[in-house]
DNA sequence: AATATTTGTGTATTATAATAAACAATTTAA
DNA sequence: TTAAATTGTTTATTATAATACACAAATATT
C-alpha cells in the first residue's frame, strides 16, 4: 500500500478543514477567533497543522455544523467490531 | 430535535471509544499508556471526557488502526460541499 | 477470603497550548 | 498603484495539558 496516512496528515487536514470552511462562509481569521472566543493566532497555528487542545477542535467543528457528523462518525466506529473489515 | 450534541458529549463519547477499543485488545490503561509514550494519568482522564490535546487523541485512534478512517472521513466532510444537506 | 491487578483520585512540577500585542508580508479592493 | 484588509511571524506572559509520583477504591484472580 502506498502513501500510509499519519498524524501530521491528519492535523494538516483539519487545518484545510477549517480554512476551507472559514473561506465558505466569508470568514477571516479574525472573525472566527472572535466568534468561538480564541485568539486569531490559535486559528492561526490550527489551519497550519500545529498541534491543539480537543476543545478548540470541537469548537471549530461545531461552528460549521459538524459536530453532528463527527459523533455519529465515532458512534459508528464503535460498533464497527474489529480490526480492519478486510475479508 | 430532540438531544442536541455538545462538545462535552463527544468528548465523551471519545473517552468510551478509547475505553472499548483498549478493552479489545485486552490492554491496561498502564499498557496503552507506555505504548504510546502517555502517563497513564493522561489516559485516563481521556477515557473520562476530559480535555486533551490534538496529538493525544490522534495517537490513540491510530493505535487502533483508526486514522486512515477518520483521515477519509475529514476529506469527505471537506468535499460536501455545504450546510445540512437537508434538501 | 486473601492477593493481585486495575482504576480512580490527589498534589506538585514541567511542558506546551492559548493569549495579547506589535509589525512585516501578502492578498484583496478602491 | 495606493490603501485596506488579511495573513504570517515574533516575543513575552498566562492557562492548562502532561508528567511523575503516591495511595485509596474497586475489580479480577487464586
Amino acid at each position: 500500500m502506498i502513501g500510509v496516512i499519519t498524524i501530521k496528515d491528519v492535523k494538516l487536514q483539519l487545518g484545510e478543514l477549517c480554512k476551507q470552511k472559514r473561506q465558505i462562509y466569508e470568514m477571516s481569521q479574525e472573525d472566527l477567533a472572535v466568534a468561538l472566543d480564541l485568539s486569531r493566532y490559535t486559528i492561526q497555528k490550527f489551519e497550519n497543522g500545529k498541534n491543539a487542545t480537543l476543545d478548540t477542535v470541537l469548537k471549530i467543528v461545531n461552528h460549521f455544523d459538524l459536530l453532528n457528523n463527527l459523533y455519529l462518525a465515532l458512534k459508528d466506529i464503535e460498533n464497527t467490531n474489529d480490526i480492519n473489515s478486510l475479508y
